[in-house]
RNA sequence: GGGCGCGUAGCUCAGUGGUAGAGCACACCCUUCACACGGGUGGGGUCGCAAGUUCAAUCCUUGCCGCGCCCA
């Protein structure tokens, strides 16, 4: 890069500068600097998924993470922006296979091994493509560490977490119903089962009693109904509610059912669950293959171990244990089951009604079949134990939750939270470092040599096929990446805790929780001090984007169209805490319009020798303008500090925006062209000295939004050295407002105001040049005045000002802070439009006048309103008043 | 059924216990020497409805209506 000086086009070109800089910035390691001793700033990224592609909600994410590193790491941090990606084990492995079935291949065609060396070359050619685009963001990430969770320094944190949880007692291994996935063949978490509802049906069937016993009514059978009617075929009970009158002598005398079709003799049995408000009362009862059922079974005596499981992993029937399924059920697929059992039913003579009902419906959200409640071994997390110190955390405020109405969905979830199941049935991710003895009897250890030293010499052990679910891992994310689990390394005792962690408010479970509690675990400490999550990027009409809509918005087009800067500061501007974003492509083409603005100003400063400045603090200036545009900028960073101190991305973005659009731009560069162009050159040279302070300063707070335009600029601007703006100085906040200079030229922009809306309704061109008079003005306003002269001249096209009465005849009249001025123009205006414009002006301040006067009245107000806000209303009531008479006066001059 | 959030200008959104703001859109004017991706001026809102607290409510409380999300 050069620091050669070159005239900068009229507009430009987003995509050129974008891919300059990128490389530029990460070709010199300037995304983390070596600033050894300097106060650290951690955050790490939620690793997208290896099989990812950038979507607008990781812009949305990423954006407001890389505004977060950059301004620190411009207020001098060490900041370091972890980034890397995750091994998506469900996720990676299905595209894998889907290739391999697009080749004729299938998985178990190949050894695992074989397997898991196309996985990983897969991963190489064409994994980790949102990395790429994560960087035409602009993301200020430290690439040169990137991670993956199936990096061999990761899966050792991985193995190490699991055989510590484990002797500690928090994982063990467990017979229970999973949320089988029977298109995966694994388990899935509970938060990756979609409820939908699905038009089914209700079947009733009545099942008979056994030995010729009757209920309280005399029926010879108990009806129950069910959705799933196939799993009547491993129904082990049937359940009442214990004060079920109808039932209670059954329950007494120890009844049975003979189960239809099977013939299987089942108990009837008195359990809280039977709600007697529903239906008949009763419930058939298959603890292998309800959740709900489980439980009934247990409180009944059943163990896990002795529950008819009657599916296999692709949910196609199975014998059971009592072996009492009719042969042609076995291998039938469970609908198919399900249409058979119900013909058979009626066949018997046993159907009752058939209801048309609609049924909530678990489905796997990526295999994208029915969800099977399935009974298997799989190994757990103690995840009520470790939900303890988590939920302390955020209680105590070691963890803030920013916006703060999270904490209530955090808490009511940790409160509930179940055992979670960590097993997968796959073979692409982190095998779990169990191995079996010959009995079974699982010996859990780092190594096979320790688990065998454990086993004993010479006993034949088995690894554990199956790997651990990918949050089990991610959950190690921000220390596991800095180097942990080995002793000592430096990158954890600097960057853990984390400082900030941002993420989608959707993942608050799957991901946050997990890392809260596994970091309390084993650091010993949250993993970090604020955790703000943001909602979700809606599509323009509210509704949710997603692919099978087709309304999703490519957020590598946007960037195409308008920059990764108008992007950016799209999705900063539009972060009000605790609410989505509905994507405004308007909005996104104004922010580019608004880079184009800032470029426009670059274009002036260098047509007038506006250059860089080479000090952090303002210039030293003598002239109102420069000592105003100080007093702003001071101001304007303040606001800026304070906005992200909270995260208020929004407020943020427009401090910056209406700075530089509606002060910098719009007054200050109009208000110093005559001081520019006049003959006194010390007065330019401050000038120059200020406004190219000025713009540094712009390019300083705006370069964490808009990093591309801002980082051009910033040399486009001046020779820097060796000192780019990504590296550069935050701006100082110690420069004085000047109230003086701000009063002086805040009245001059009220004058130039005035005269333009006086112009534009009388329909007087605005180039007209008139001359004032101002009887009534003051001596500080004469001395203003004459004092700016030739801006007066400029701005307002006025080419004398009089202290003197107007001349007799026609005349506009506008009133600045309490001075009149009349500006003649016999002939020209129109009467009547000026008389309307002045009686409209009046009848506004009367309105506002008498409104106070009101108030003031009321003793009440006056006795109990804070005394500013009396005297405030005194004061504009004044203020009013004597407005209103000024237009009255004006009025009256009119004729 | 439980929880959370939202309802402010035509649209997208800020906001504050003292009678409301932005961007876009709209109307009119301006080819002024940084910028028409621009400049200027202006119109437009009973701040969802009702009650309460208060000297004062768009803002606090309650209820209702409408919308969205999460959990069961």
């Amino acid at each position: 890069m050069t620091d050669e000086q070159k005239t900068l086009p009229k507009t430009f070109d987003p995509a050129e500068l974008e891919t300059r800089w990128y490389a530029h910035w990460e070709k010199n390691g300037l995304f983390r600097p070596e600033r050894g001793d300097a106060e650290p700033f951690t955050i790490v990224n939620p690793p997208p998924n290896v099989t990812g592609v950038l979507h607008i909600g990781h812009a949305l994410d990423n954006t407001l993470q890389d505004i977060m590193v950059r301004y620190e790491r411009l207020r001098g941090k060490d900041a370091l922006w972890v980034v890397g990606t995750d091994h998506a084990g469900i996720a990676t492995q299905m595209v894998v296979e889907r290739n391999m079935a697009a080749q004729g291949e299938k998985r178990t065609d190949l050894s695992r091994q074989d397997f898991m060396a196309r996985v990983w070359a897969w991963k190489d050619d064409s994994g980790g493509q949102i990395t790429r685009q994560l960087r035409r963001l602009g993301c200020s990430m430290d690439w040169s560490r990137e991670q993956f969770t199936m990096d061999p320094h990761f899966s050792k944190a991985v193995t190490h977490v699991f055989v510590e949880l484990h002797k500690r007692g928090l994982i063990y291994r467990d017979k229970r119903l999973v949320n089988w996935d029977p298109a995966l063949k694994t388990a899935i978490s509970d938060l990756e089962v979609e409820t939908r509802e699905v038009q089914g049906k209700f079947w009733h069937f009545r099942y008979p009693l056994a030995d010729g016993a009757k209920t309280a009514a005399g029926a010879d059978h108990i009806v129950v109904a069910t959705t799933r009617p196939e799993t009547m075929l491993a129904d082990m009970a049937v359940a009442v509610h214990p004060t079920d009158e109808r039932y209670a002598s059954l329950v007494e005398a120890g009844a049975k059912v003979v189960l239809p079709i099977t013939g299987r003799r089942i108990p009837i049995v008195a359990d809280e669950h039977a709600d007697p408000e529903l239906g008949s009362g009763a419930v058939k009862i298959t603890p292998g293959h309800d959740f709900n059922d489980f439980d009934v079974g247990r409180r009944a005596g059943i163990a896990a171990a002795d529950m008819f499981n009657m599916l296999d992993a692709e949910a196609m029937l199975v014998q059971v244990s009592d072996g009492a399924i009719p042969d042609d059920y076995i291998g039938m697929d469970r609908f198919d089951a399900r249409k058979k059992v119900v013909a058979a039913m009626d066949e018997l003579g046993l159907l009752g009604e058939v209801e048309d009902r609609v049924i909530q419906t678990p489905f796997g959200d990526r295999g994208g079949v029915v969800i099977e409640p399935w009974l298997t071994d799989q190994w757990y997390v103690d995840a009520e134990k470790l939900a303890g110190p988590a939920m302390d955390a955020v209680r105590s405020g070691d963890v803030e939750i920013v916006p703060k109405s999270w904490e209530k969905t955090y808490f009511n979830w940790m409160e509930n939270i179940q055992p979670w199941c960590v097993s997968r049935q796959l073979w692409w991710g982190h095998q779990i470092p169990a191995w079996y003895g010959p009995d079974g009897t699982p010996y859990v250890a780092e190594t096979p040599e320790e688990a065998q030293a454990e086993a004993g010499e010479g006993i034949a052990l088995t690894r554990d096929p199956d790997v651990l679910d990918t949050w089990f891992s991610s959950a190690l994310w921000p220390f596991a990446t800095l180097g942990w689990p080995v002793d000592g390394a430096p990158l954890v005792q600097k960057h853990y805790p984390n400082d900030l962690l941002i993420s989608g408010f959707d993942i608050l479970f799957f991901w946050d929780a997990r890392m809260l509690m596994q970091g309390i675990e084993f650091m010993g400490t949250p993993p970090w001090k604020r955790l703000y999550l943001h909602g979700l990027v809606r599509a323009a009409d509210g509704s949710k984007m997603s692919k099978s809509k087709g309304n999703t918005v490519d957020p590598l087009g946007l960037i195409d169209q308008y920059g990764a800067d108008a992007l950016r500061f799209f999705m900063a501007a539009m972060e009000s805490q605790g609410r989505d974003i509905k994507m405004d492509e308007g909005r996104v083409e104004g922010y580019r319009n608004f880079a184009t603005k800032l470029w426009n100003a670059a274009r002036f400063c260098e047509f007038n020798g506006i250059g860089g400045s080479d000090t952090v603090a303002a210039p030293d200036a003598t002239l109102a303008v420069n000592r105003w545009i100080i007093g702003e900028v001071t101001e304007t960073v303040a606001r800026l500090d304070r906005a992200l101190a909270d995260l208020r991305f929004d407020a943020a973005a427009d401090a910056i925006y209406h700075f530089v659009w509606d002060r910098f731009c719009d007054w200050y560069l109009e208000l110093i062209k005559p001081v520019m162009g006049g003959d006194d050159a010390e007065q330019a040279d401050e000038t120059r000295r200020v406004a190219g302070w000025a713009f540094d300063q712009i390019l300083v707070m705006l370069h964490p939004f808009m990093p591309f335009v801002t980082e051009e600029l910033w040399h486009a601007m001046g020779a820097r050295g060796e000192h780019p703006l990504i590296t550069a100085k935050w701006c100082d906040t110690q420069a004085d407002v000047d109230d003086a200079a701000k009063r002086e030229v805040e009245w001059m922009i009220t004058l130039v105001r005035e005269l333009r809306a006086a112009k534009s309704e009388l329909g007087i061109p605005p180039g007209t040049r008139m001359t004032a008079y101002a009887a009534d003005a003051s001596a500080d306003v004469t001395a203003l005045v004459e004092r700016q002269g030739a801006t007066i001249d400029r701005l307002a096209r006025l080419d004398a000002v009089h202290f003197t009465d107007a001349p007799a005849g026609a005349a506009i009249q506008i009133i600045v802070d309490g001075t009149t001025f009349a500006l003649p123009l016999d002939g020209v205006i129109d009467l009547e439009a000026e008389r309307t414009r002045l009686t409209k002006a009046r009848e506004a301040a009367l309105k506002e006048r008498d409104s106070l006067a009101k108030r003031l009245g009321n003793p009440q107000f006056v006795e109990k309103a804070k005394p500013e806000a009396v005297a405030k209303a005194q004061a504009d009531h004044d203020e009013k008043a004597s407005e209103a008479e000024r237009l009255e006066a004006a009025l009256a001059r009119l004729g």
